[in-house]
DNA sequence: CGCTCTCATCTAGCCAAACTAGATAAGTAG
DNA sequence: CTACTTATCTAGTTTGGCTAGATGAGAGCG
């Protein structure tokens, strides 16, 4: 987070939930998520692996996903994760209330002087 | 940030731009800009003193934010600040970059298998 | 065969920013 | 005098994304 942050940067402590979400869909492995989330957001998120991976391990020791190592289509080893019931829980969570959050900034951001 | 956070936290990065939003409106001291932020989320934000003041310390550091000491209506010294130039050209940039992300997001967020 | 590309994961160390948990000071109200 | 409210400030912690790499293995090509 140098300086000038590019469009590209992550609102802070969204990327759990965004992976959560994509794991939510169907059990993917790290680097697919990441092609995934590009793809959704139609290129808003560059998601780093650099973010990427250590936030898939800090989700896996807190036992919101697990994973298991196979091989891709492409006949390479992954490691697999899927949502655990603490994880579809802590998603319902977190997108309450980001929905909550969010509507409390636009109510922010859209107020002018005349309705203080 | 410990544990599970509350409903209250802040999207991490967004302070600064609902300090700036506040100061858009009109020059307010740190104390009533909490206040007000409180009072126009409907209490979704309860805004820590020790996170506000911090903020408006960078912000001034920054020079997106400029102030200087008064008198409030209550006989209290107090730090009013305003945006600068820069601040209110930051505070653009910023609005436009939350809701291109926060559009991003939401199209993960409501994404379906069948969409993909 | 060696070379390069892509897929896939991992790590160390940095840094911004919000948090907790206080201290400080001065005016007001009882 | 005491307690409350207003108003600001700080030190130290934690979270979490960032840069900037390394690693390894399969695929395609000359």
């Amino acid at each position: 987070m140098a300086g000038e942050p590019k469009p590209s940067d992550l609102v802070q402590g969204t990327l759990h939930m965004l992976i959560l979400k994509t794991l939510a869909l169907e059990p993917m492995h790290g680097y697919g998520i990441g092609v995934r989330l590009e793809q959704i957001s139609k290129g808003v998120f560059q998601v780093n692996a650099g973010s990427l991976f250590p936030a898939l391990r800090r989700l896996e020791r807190d036992a919101l996903i697990a994973g298991d190592w196979r091989v891709t289509e492409n006949n390479r080893r992954a490691k697999y994760y899927r949502l655990t019931a603490q994880g579809r829980a802590k998603l319902k969570r977190e997108t309450r209330d980001w929905e909550v959050q969010t509507r409390a900034i636009a109510r922010i951001l859209d107020a002018s002087l005349g309705e203080i």
